[in-house]
DNA sequence: GGTTGACTTAGAGCTTACTCTAAGGATTAC
DNA sequence: GTAATCCTTAGAGTAAGCTCTAAGTCAACC
């Protein structure tokens, strides 16, 4: 018995049971991130085998990118979670998903707009510098 | 005398003199952080009346605001205090200070065109949303 | 059957960039 | 002359987002 639990534990774990350590490396994200997105609520639900150990599944894969787009466009934790708490209550919480995305876009258009002014501004004085170094 | 001095105190301060609360206002920046970024290093040679009081000038506020720039560029403060390292040690720094610039002038390209990218996807969300809510 | 190695947890520690507190000194206003 | 208000300092505290540690479980390998 204890044989054919684990070998149809190594089986399905080749197979396409996706641990910490494997997830980790598809996300490039941190086992140690990894758990402490789960404790904070912005990863939930992560099934657990029978000795307890997380293992993931694609539609998890899928909601940890979009975390790390909302990251990337500087949304901050306690957002993303709150998205998340919304998308767990299920659709009537839509609109107000929409409008998380919707508010956090509009900050995110005028940070471009700045950065992309900062950018021009630092190219001139780059510009500045290198005639200050060719005249000598 | 006493009445002498602080005539002549108050009409210098009134005059032109920049005290650290002015400072603040006129950089928007809190009179803490202001007296942090001189013990960091990011203030340097700041003036001091009688009473050890600082006080600035036009030149602080240059520098501060080209300081608010890279720091909105995302430039780490140990990067900033690099640069105000570099800038005290005068001219010959010019293509260090240059290619400080540089540097983040890349990242910052590619963080904005990162960002660029996933402001799209997000409006793309954003009107998916408001069809899954129309259609209710 | 003992070691290795991957996993678990709670919770401490770290980094960045502030932000605040406590204690005290000088000027101004009554 | 004393209270209010401004400044000073060193150093403690805070917030966000990790990052690491310690102690322990469990399955696999020799």
């Amino acid at each position: 018995m204890p044989t054919i639990t684990s070998s149809f534990q190594r089986i399905t774990c080749l197979g396409g049971l996706i641990n910490i350590q494997r997830f980790s490396t598809l996300t490039n994200i941190s086992a140690h991130t990894i758990r402490y997105y789960e404790k904070i609520g912005v990863l939930k639900h992560i099934a657990r085998n029978a000795n307890g150990h997380r293992f993931f599944t694609s539609k998890d894969i899928d909601w940890i990118q979009f975390v790390k787009r909302l990251k990337e466009m500087g949304m901050p934790l306690d957002n993303i979670k709150l998205y998340a708490d919304l998308r767990e209550q299920g659709e009537s919480t839509a609109e107000q998903r929409k409008q998380l995305l919707q508010d956090h876009a509009v900050l995110l258009e005028e940070k471009i707009v700045l950065e992309a002014l900062h950018l021009k501004k630092i190219k001139e004085k780059i510009i500045y510098y290198e005639n200050v170094i060719n005249k000598n």
